[in-house]
DNA sequence: ACGATGATAAACAGCG
DNA sequence: TCGCTGTTTATCATCG
């Protein structure tokens, strides 16, 4: 596992694009445009890099390039814009063992919210539909898309009404379920805070790494049965 | 018909 | 006291 910072990449002409790949050890991510000076760490494994970057060019890269280009050297070579395919997520598939989802075609970014600001009204069917995702699936994807893989319940159901429309006029029984889930499934646990640190309520929950690879398979069954346009599967977070 | 699984509702205790 | 969090139990629906 190697390690690089957003702002030590990008001062060094890293492309944005490029970086977008490598924020997530197995996913690609859309790298919202942060405060002035926050600094981002990023993971991932110098192996993944390798195969991203062999499926950008034409030829094997070694573990040698890919660590000088988390260094900010030699990137020409890579270098794209931000418009092409390297939001796409075949290179994972072909890979494997890190995308055991549908053959992805192009992500489509999320349009990153502003605090007070609305977002764009979805479709009405979308809005006004059920999402077929299970809790289980809504709570282990809301986890998947925290930075440190760990969210209070607070946050678990911020992520949901964020990513779901129709839980924003659904009633509160929804958050119930949400919590009946977290409590009954084996899948997550709970964390007990850092007293020193923290602030609000409740505990940290996490996915148990057993059980993730089950989690993802019953989200790649979700995807299959219901059409490969179903919007969560298109998500840079998975 | 039956079991597994998931959704929903509700009661309750603990905590800030 | 109040609202949130977490646990537990019960019931119902759906699916294989």
């Amino acid at each position: 596992m190697v390690t690089a910072d957003i702002n030590r990449a990008r001062r060094k002409r890293c492309p944005a694009a490029t970086l977008h790949v490598l924020t997530r050890p197995g996913f690609a991510l859309n790298i919202p445009p942060e405060p002035a000076g926050l600094l981002m760490r990023v993971e991932l494994r110098l192996t993944d890099l390798c195969w991203y970057l062999s499926a950008r060019s034409s030829s094997p890269v070694s573990h040698l390039a890919a660590s000088q280009c988390l260094e900010g050297r030699g990137l020409g070579h890579w270098d794209t814009s931000d418009q092409d395919d390297l939001t796409c997520l075949n290179w994972l598939h072909q890979r494997g063992d890190l995308l055991p989802l549908q053959p992805l075609t192009k992500v489509t970014p999320l349009p990153r919210q502003q605090p007070g600001q609305l977002p764009p009204p979805p479709p009405a069917a979308a809005a006004s539909s059920k999402p077929p995702y299970s809790f289980s699936s809504l709570i282990f994807m809301a986890i998947e898309d925290s930075p440190q893989k760990r969210l209070p319940v607070k946050d678990i159901y911020g992520w949901i009404v964020s990513n779901f429309p129709y839980y924003r006029t659904a009633t509160g029984g929804w958050r119930n379920s949400v919590r009946h889930n977290l409590s009954l499934s084996k899948s997550f646990r709970r964390i007990q805070r850092d007293k020193s640190q923290s602030v609000g309520k409740g505990s940290l929950w996490c996915v148990c790494p057993e059980y993730r690879l089950a989690l993802l398979e019953g989200l790649r069954k979700t995807h299959s049965y219901h059409g490969s346009s179903s919007c969560l599967i298109n998500k840079p977070v998975l």
